[in-house]
DNA sequence: GCAAAAGTGTTATCCCTACACCCATGA
DNA sequence: TCATGGGTGTAGGGATAACACTTTTGC
């Protein structure tokens, strides 16, 4: 038992957690196997721990529930309304993370029941306010695409050009004119050839790029 | 006594409030009546009530330390490291506030000894790691100018384009021409004629405007 | 040889920037 | 009449947007 002289809310932190898969936006989503919402879907998370950072728990947390490290994890916003969770008061901290299309496998190897990749239309209901939470993740990514580099995030090391364009095709919801996105895409000065191609399928094969600094999220304009 | 069967921490909000007067950009602190960092410098804030919201509780410390209300509030980011304060693990939800210069007066009317604001070039050392949150704070004014219509908090209910332009250069830290920056204030359709004039000193007198819809913060571009 | 994605330039338009002078007033 | 801030337009340059055809490959 812990005795405070005053009421201390519960903490916690909840990922919402992107990737691209088959031309789409997901989101991960764990079944609830405890009440409250038993049996519902929700945000990975979970309490913090009283030793540790609040972004370190969040990793912590992603790695417990996905098996999933070293991606990138922003803070997003803090949740506290009281009533959100019908147990006690628990404030939540959000955070999101992107993940590259080629650790989305990694996934597979828990408990597949109890976890899934959810298109962005096809969400189920959601546990507390995590679709509130999940909708504001989505409009930080699309206002991030704009001004940062955030999207190099979503690519495996080594990309072609149309794998980058459809990240931004497929997260603003609109096709880009070919020529201009690769124009403004290599002028950002983020990405350089790797000298080597892919050839998959039967046309010409594409040059192949990485990024200059990976890992990093610069802002850009 | 409160108990909880798992250890709880603290929770409290913080607020970086900002003002423009004196053609500064200033910052509301208050003097630590108590320990930990008694005597020191630090943002308005407290502890957060069980039933209250976080948003709620940040408006209720903005009100009990500066008798200020109705002013613009945003969630700027969550600071939980372990040890950010001696006593006990806190978590704090950061806030920030923008007071048009006409309120400013009205924080005279409490404690003056414990109450000062601050020009961003001249703060004292502050308590905790609130340095770091009112540079973030800043940070935040600053990017959001670019893409938003936050300035006009800053404002009196009627101003001239002149004091608009102020409140850019202050913040901005730079020069901006006088032609070019009302073209671009007008053609935001954001602000309108009042039809009055401001005279003020031995020259030409000044139309006043309105914001169309104030208290409505809005993404440009 | 044909289907399918890769790759590549030019032009028109819009927006941003730079820049200088007259106006209305109070002292 | 003079000092002070209020108010106004235009031209050039750079970025963005629209737009279609050739290349390379696998089958």
């Amino acid at each position: 038992m812990f005795q405070y002289e005053y009421p201390h809310p519960a903490v916690t932190v909840d990922i919402t957690i992107f990737t691209i898969s088959d031309n789409q936006l997901k989101l991960l989503l764990i079944r609830r196997a405890m009440e409250p919402c038993q049996g519902k879907w929700a945000l990975p998370g979970g309490f913090i721990k009283m030793d540790e950072d609040l972004e370190t728990a969040a990793r912590r947390e992603l790695v417990e529930e996905t098996g999933i490290s070293d991606v990138y994890l922003e803070q997003l916003y803090t949740y506290g309304k009281p009533g959100r969770d019908p147990r006690e008061r628990v404030i939540t901290i959000a955070y999101y993370a992107l993940i590259p299309s080629d650790k989305v496998r990694l996934q597979a190897a828990t408990d597949a029941e109890a976890v899934g990749w959810f298109g962005l239309d096809e969400l189920p209901e959601l546990a507390f306010d995590h679709s509130e939470i999940a909708e504001m993740a989505y409009q930080r990514l699309v206002a991030k695409l704009d001004y940062s580099t955030l999207s190099f995030q979503f690519l495996t090391p080594e990309f072609t050009l149309l794998e980058l364009q459809r990240v931004y095709e497929i997260i603003l919801r609109e096709e880009l004119d070919k020529r201009n996105f690769r124009k403004w895409a290599l002028a950002l000065e983020q990405i350089e050839e790797t000298g080597e191609q892919r050839r998959e399928g039967a046309h010409r094969p594409a040059k192949l790029y990485r990024v200059t600094s990976p890992g990093k999220v610069d802002i850009i304009k």
